[in-house]
DNA sequence: CGTCTTTGACCGGCGC
DNA sequence: GCGCCGGTCAAAGACG
């Protein structure tokens, strides 16, 4: 019992990350005006402000999901966890012998929170997540909200293991800026200096970032109650340059206890966990008991 | 009746 | 310029 989660992989898939992740093709359909879910993020204008889009990839045993919600021979279906999502697509991908599966939260209107979910091509026993959205965005008030939105045994078993959470922030630069940073040779100390300035998790409340309106929320995060590891992506090429800036959230045991039957998050969590201290002070844990 | 899934069509990016 | 590909839209149907 114990170990379903065990199992559990955070990778990291770079390509995922590159030039072609939803915000930014898809964004920039003419229809996308119409919708006002899309609207949020898919002006040709934020395509090329600077916006903070945070994602994260997740493995996930298929055998956890079965039994979960596990449609016919579905194999896309989306690990459950603590928020709603409705699928809006899928796509046969080539290269990959199973589809992929496009959800948009609705745990609150105007979310626009994504996630993809397709089947490992490595480890078809595994079905791997990515989740992404933008920091910048009107996150729902309540937890209380999505939490009875759905019962998640397997988010509950996840969270009750060492289960650390891999997230990665993915900084777009303005076109022009980023044909800056394309010229500049990427060093390692070229790399340090333009990433752990803003990154480095001892100065969370001094990083140009948690000043700004994206990033505001990182100077509520007690960084003392965070192990704030440098994500070893990012000493990868292919990371840099795609604009690539990587960070690991390792929670500890206080942070897990606290957030333990919230189960598996989309990577926007951290936004929410501060929100709710913030708004639910002290109907934390009654709220939590709900899904229990 | 409201919400969700399915699925074909559409669109933009990208490589050739 | 063209075709491929991934991502999204939106109509239609299913479901509770």
């Amino acid at each position: 019992m114990d170990s379903r989660f065990n199992n559990q992989k955070f990778v990291s898939e770079p390509e995922e990350y590159s030039e072609n992740s939803p915000e930014n093709s898809g964004g920039d359909s003419p229809r996308s005006a119409v919708s006002p879910d899309t609207k949020i993020a898919s002006t040709s204008s934020s395509r090329r402000s600077r916006r903070a889009i945070q994602k994260r990839v997740v493995s996930v045993p298929i055998k956890d999901v079965e039994g979960l919600r596990l449609k016919g021979d579905q194999m896309s279906a989306p690990p459950s966890d603590s928020w709603a999502w409705r699928k809006y697509g899928q796509k046969p991908i080539k290269g990959s012998p199973y589809p992929r599966g496009y959800y948009r939260c609705s745990s609150s209107k105007g979310c626009p929170a994504r996630k993809q979910v397709e089947r490992s091509r490595v480890d078809p026993t595994m079905l791997v997540v990515t989740y992404s959205c933008e920091h910048n965005h009107p996150w729902p008030a309540s937890r209380n909200h999505h939490q009875t939105i759905t019962s998640a045994p397997a988010a509950a078993a996840a969270a009750a293991n060492n289960t650390n959470v891999t997230t990665l922030v993915s900084e777009e630069l303005e076109e022009e800026e980023a044909e800056e940073e394309e010229k500049k040779p990427m060093s390692p100390s070229n790399q340090s200096q333009e990433l752990i300035p803003v990154y480095k998790f001892s100065n969370l409340s001094e990083g140009p970032l948690v000043h700004g309106s994206e990033f505001g929320w990182f100077a509520d995060f007690d960084s003392t109650n965070c192990t704030m590891l440098e994500s070893p992506f990012l000493t990868e090429d292919r990371i840099t340059t795609d604009k690539e800036m990587a960070m690991i959230f390792t929670m500890r045991e206080e942070d897990e206890s606290l957030f333990a039957d919230l189960g598996e998050l989309p990577e926007c969590s951290t936004v929410f966990r501060r929100g709710m201290a913030q708004r639910e002070a002290g109907q934390r844990r009654p709220s939590l008991a709900t899904t229990t």
